[in-house]
DNA sequence: CGCGATTTGTGCACGTCTTCACAAGCGCCT
DNA sequence: AGGCGCTTGTGAAGACGTGCACAAATCGCG
């Protein structure tokens, strides 16, 4: 990076408070490098040349260059960037330092995937309560979590800082579940009801809708085959591995 | 729209093979005005205005008429859309109007979740295969299907056009199912599993990763507590309802 | 020590997406 | 028929994201 004042803003020595507000597209895709750099680091890499961990995060080199820069300059020009050090700077930046406490409201037939789901504690997060509805279901244990009524999220979140609530109840029953986890003090929300959250302005949420996905996937079927039907038929796809958020 | 020539390329009337090549982005948020237009259908609407529309989708409606203006003028000034004339523009230019063939690799954790989900019919898809590798789950039925093994994949293929390939087995099997899926002729993905896959260029995958999802949240979570933290500290959160995909 | 090979960091140009603002069109009421 | 209010469709401008291309920096080696 061109400023090297010794003891300014953002010295990478010890902890670094000032975050650059990074752009949302480079957020998006930090979690990315973040798995490829942790698969180099148990491949035995010291380090990485931004060509190839680009390639393992299926990205063009420029843009991650890019997005790594913002953060500020961890990379060594001739040979690359240091692995565990990178991994440790995505992390400070993503926030998980901290691991950070998820509640899981609706435990059927998706939330019992979702609570057993390894993926979770591997990458920083922690499932601290689940929740629902029926009767049925309360009370039933799921790797070692008891399920818990919904009324009593105020109590559990009284006494654990919930960081992020996670939604797998009907689309009907979103809203309300919404409004509970707010009135709770949760600000962020993964949504996977298929419909739209109405939050206060401080609360983030995001969706994730399988449907959705696939009638995307059938736009670009529907179009290549059209396409091929076509004079010249060039079967030419869009792109070779597509992003998923955007 | 502004061209009226009676027999020409995009004539309303009948079908419309020319599909108009739409943004990524519009495409994107089709099937969110989809599922909105159903709702309002169901509602007993007649007619929407973009502002209702928009508001239901949850985007800002000059986008929402800027994107329908892309498929054609299928709005009344004055009036609004037409409910029942939009959902069959939309489902037809998504490729709706056929119903697709899904099939499922991995009926794990998550995949039993998926097989049994209703939100796929109901959305113009057909679970036609599931497929594992594991011999304790095969031959177990879900939902009226039977889980085959994933050699059989080719032969099921061969009887019935696989329009959509799903991915939910563990991330250090995904590539080689993707490399057999596109070998039996898929050529649209929608992978689960946290890895990049390499595909030939006429195949689309699109990626759902719930760590990366939660990655972002953490982000916002992190960036939201050292600003209040700061002396200006106003808790300013980015928007109330933020975009899943890109 | 100097030089070449290599790789980062970034200025710049380009394309895409978003948002505003308003003319054109439609229906209804008088 | 004419006018008025409402809503669509769209040009234009600005914001944002992407990718090229190259200077600057670093390492290894002779
Ligand atoms: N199953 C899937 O594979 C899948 C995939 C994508 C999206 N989804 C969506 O995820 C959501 C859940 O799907 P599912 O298949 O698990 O449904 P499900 O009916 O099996 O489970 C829903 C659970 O939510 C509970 N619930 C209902 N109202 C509640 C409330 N007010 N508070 C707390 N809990 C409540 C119910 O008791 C039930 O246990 C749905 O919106 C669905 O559209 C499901
Ligand atoms: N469980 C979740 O909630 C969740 C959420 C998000 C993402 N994921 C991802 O989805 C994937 C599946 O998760 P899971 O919890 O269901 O795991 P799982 O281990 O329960 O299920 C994986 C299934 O895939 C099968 N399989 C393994 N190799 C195969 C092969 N070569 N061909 C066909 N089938 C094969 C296994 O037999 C098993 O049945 C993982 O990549 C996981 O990271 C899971």
């Amino acid at each position: 990076m061109s400023q090297h004042r010794p003891g300014s803003t953002s010295g990478p020595a010890g902890a670094v408070p000032a975050l650059p507000d990074l752009p949302e597209a480079t957020v998006a895709r930090l979690p990315e490098y973040l798995r490829a750099l942790h698969h180099c680091a148990e491949t035995g890499y010291e380090t990485v040349s931004s060509e190839g961990l680009a390639a393992a995060a299926g990205v063009n080199s420029a843009k991650l260059r890019k997005d790594l820069s913002h953060l500020g300059s961890y990379g060594t020009r001739g040979v690359g960037y240091d692995v565990a050090l990178l991994i440790d700077q995505i992390e400070y930046v993503l926030g998980l330092t901290q691991r950070r406490a998820v509640a899981l409201v609706g435990v059927g037939n998706l939330g019992h995937a979702l609570a057993g789901y390894d993926g979770f504690a591997s990458r920083g997060f922690h499932v601290v309560a689940l929740f629902d509805a029926d009767p049925a279901t309360i009370g039933e244990r799921i790797h070692g979590l008891q399920v818990r009524h919904i009324d009593e999220l105020p109590a559990v979140a009284a006494e654990t800082a919930i960081a992020i609530g996670v939604i797998a109840t009907p689309a009907a029953a979103a809203q309300a579940v919404a409004d509970q986890l707010v009135a709770a003090g949760v600000t962020s929300i993964l949504n996977f009801a298929p419909c739209v959250l109405s939050v206060p302005p401080n609360v983030d949420v995001r969706k994730v809708d399988l449907a959705i996905e696939l009638q995307i996937l059938s736009f670009h079927e529907h179009r290549k085959s059209t396409l091929t039907a076509l004079p010249g038929g060039r079967a030419a796809g869009t792109s070779g591995q597509e992003a998923v958020g955007s």
